[in-house]
DNA sequence: ACCTGAACACCGTTCAAGT
DNA sequence: ACCTGAACACCGTTCAAGT
């Protein structure tokens, strides 16, 4: 056997990355597995090892596809957008981890095997999540990025937290807020309360 | 075989709930299996299915331990607490998910099997923790429990959110405030902006 | 009625052996 | 160098068969 060579290295990737995209979306993380999809692309489990050496990173390739093409969407998005950046990015975030429920939750429910870190590339890119939020609040604390920055994980952070209990069903069971009237609550008064201090 | 009757269902039930308990917080859930809560009880996977009838409700009831032990502590130290409740409650929030990491997060990483509903019983071991804070914030907002409910979801789901995000590394990559301070700054500014609105 | 052992259909990971 | 096939050490789940 071997030596197909059907395909070379980087087309490889691409393909195991988007098939296992795929299967995220439909099938959800909890049931993904990399022997799909080698099925689904035609090779064994084995040469996806050989190509990206552990499931961690064949994972973390198929989560930054999620996390570039959310990112693209949200920055685009938000250029456009006339009404206040914060409630945007609030609204934003409700409705991507709604609309690509399994890839959004997929890039939570992933945790590193014991030992190992995220990798760099990875960070960098959760990072400008960070910092697109951060460079929309800087105006209203003059210009002072750690004070922005500190606002922005908060809120990121706070607004993640209602998303993810409200998605897991952890959030209706006292009272019957929607996601989004908690989530804009935590902006609009989060920001008042620093303002006024 | 069979038939020993070594131990009654309810010795049984209490036997492979604190062994699975104990097995979370040496091995975390990630590596937690209904076969070795089997092997080290000393009987077979087939009695766990016997008695708990899936692994959904034999990790149901080991969580709930955790929950239970949780809210005791939690309210416990409530009462004695002098400070304010708010912050008090922030600070136990974090202080817990750091000291029993593990059993904090399986309350979290599971879900359960598709199409399964997280029964009621369980539910209202949730529901415990908001009415503790519920009932902690009615004197702020002249008893007013349905504004208290409110305030109390997004208090409580921000709090997870920069506790998760924090514990899983996903909020020390760009700047570095501690998870208290952002945790804090949450309670502190949330509250004042509620006030001023 | 209670419990076992074995089977089924899966996993991630490794690696000698082929081309 | 690239890829396979098989093995290893696991999973959750089911159930006929024993006591």
């Amino acid at each position: 056997m071997a030596r197909r060579s059907d395909h070379s290295r980087e087309e490889l990737e691409a393909l195991a990355i988007n098939a296992g995209h795929q299967l995220i979306g439909e099938q959800g993380f909890s049931h993904f597995s990399a022997r799909q999809v080698a099925l689904r692309i035609g090779y064994t489990v084995g040469t996806l090892y050989h190509i990206f050496g552990s499931y961690d990173e064949l994972i973390l390739r198929i989560n930054a596809k999620t996390l570039d093409a959310w990112y693209g969407e949200m920055a685009a998005a938000l250029q456009k957008n006339k009404s206040d950046p914060m409630r945007f990015l609030a609204r934003h975030y409700l409705a991507y981890s709604t609309e690509h429920y399994q890839h959004w939750l997929a890039l939570f429910e992933h945790h590193m095997e014991k030992g190992r870190a995220v990798p760099g590339w990875y960070r960098e890119k959760l990072a400008r999540f960070f910092v697109l939020m951060e460079d929309a609040l800087l105006p209203r604390v003059g210009n002072n990025r750690k004070k922005a920055g500190k606002i922005a994980k908060v809120l990121w952070a706070g607004i993640h937290g209602i998303c993810i209990l409200s998605h897991t069903g952890k959030l209706d069971i006292v009272g019957a807020q929607s996601a989004e009237a908690l989530a804009l609550s935590l902006v609009d008064h989060y920001l008042a309360g620093v303002k006024h201090a």
